[in-house]
DNA sequence: ACTTTTATTGAATGGCCATTCAATAAGTGA
DNA sequence: TCACTTATTGAATGGCCATTCAATAAAAGT
């Protein structure tokens, strides 16, 4: 992507090309940011390159100098919030105890983050993936993001299963909270003021204790191995 | 919005009068459903009135004719969708047994029916539904219609709270179901082959049976109000 | 200071698309 | 058959928008 000549790159950092590429990193991102919000504002179908420009305070021809077509903007867009939100989820999920139900609680917290799930940012990515049918590099993308945090989900649901000799199937499981997550974005991002991230973590976290009633108190705080009791089990 | 003279009304339905309206009609479904064809395949993005009157097999002024704008053809496009749906689900409710297991298994059902949980329809209601938030004409059916349906929806949950004791609060657990049965269709829409219809009805089937353990046996099915037992109430 | 590379600008270009409209066909009632 | 209404066509219009590009500015290297 940076074409910048290959002598630079064996010389090391100078100072001046250094200067040079970090502002070329900081224009990308800018131009990034400005579509995002022109995204969330006016849609897919209404986001023009000139609106692109104008929220980043710079000129016409300036994407198309910095990201080659529209067509590669937005799917530089689209890999930027894909990037951002797996880099999210993955750092909680390290962060987390180890314990099966600290590790789903973190993955479930994690895609109602502050950080990530915005009004603005889910907006957006919503107006990208309703085009994913019909644009493969898109749907690739979207794709790609799904399943690397649902194979975690999965593997975290298994491993809950063998614990508490719950009698669900790990897939199936996987799927509903998955789609509840995705769909509690949607509602998000059609943004009534009626609902709101804390709401939505909140049946997250009370669907989390119905569904493994023996690694979660009522209130959906997760309960160490050490408190837990296989006679809680269901089914 | 039919704008044929106030005289025909009062009239009755002549024989030639009925005829042309009737076809009046019929060229107005077609072209929506040309409409919802190209949405789907397309995109919002990328349908054009070329190609619906393409899709249709008329010619380039026809749907100015019909619908006046392009606008409002995709309005009542989705007007069309919106309606079909409720039509769908309020049959169903209608239809099933009167017991509150069976009412939910059949507002649960009616979404992911056959008739109206087609990958093409389901397609093109995400690509409008997407657009919702910058255009407050669609904001204002896409709210309509969940509201309507989850309405039925929470009233059911409170019903089989106060059947079995359940400690959940109803307005969660039906933020969770319509969170999940959103999800589901948007995993239907974004349409890789590894996600049917006939998946995502055993998904949501069985996250019901595990929400409503006393209204529902282990494998979906419905617990006629006659075997339940209030002991297998959770939390 | 001077050359070269890189970044930015904004006007010009050309294509696509919604909409309009005059012409025409088809159907209707007398 | 003849007026008259309604439906349909397809070419013409005008606007919007992505993309190009020549000119220019800024920075780096020498």
């Amino acid at each position: 992507m940076a074409k910048t000549s290959a002598q630079k790159d064996e010389a090391g950092e100078a100072a001046g090309t250094g200067r040079r590429r970090e502002s070329k990193e900081k224009r990308r991102e800018q131009l990034i940011n400005a579509t995002i919000d022109s995204l969330a504002r006016r849609g897919y179908a209404s986001t023009t390159l000139a609106n692109v420009s104008d929220g980043a305070r710079l000129s016409r021809g300036i994407v198309n100098f910095h990201f080659d077509s529209k067509d590669n903007l937005l799917i530089e867009t689209l890999q930027f919030m894909s990037d951002e939100y797996q880099a999210n989820w993955k750092a909680r999920y390290a962060a987390s105890d180890d314990d099966t139900a600290s590790r789903l609680a973190a993955l479930v917290t994690a895609d109602l983050d502050r950080a990530i799930c915005t009004p603005r940012k889910v907006s957006a990515w919503f107006a990208l993936m309703a085009e994913a049918k019909s644009r493969p590099a898109y749907q690739k993308l979207v794709w790609e993001r799904d399943a690397r945090y649902r194979a975690c989900l999965t593997e975290n649901c298994r491993m809950a299963k063998e614990e508490a000799d719950y009698t669900f199937d790990p897939e199936t499981v996987t799927a509903a909270i998955y789609a509840m997550q995705e769909g509690l974005w949607l509602r998000l991002a059609l943004g009534g003021r009626e609902y709101r991230r804390a709401t939505a973590l909140k049946t997250a976290l009370e669907m989390l204790g119905t569904v493994f009633p023996c690694h979660f108190a009522p209130d959906g705080m997760p309960l160490l191995e050490a408190h837990r009791s296989k006679k809680g089990r269901r089914k």
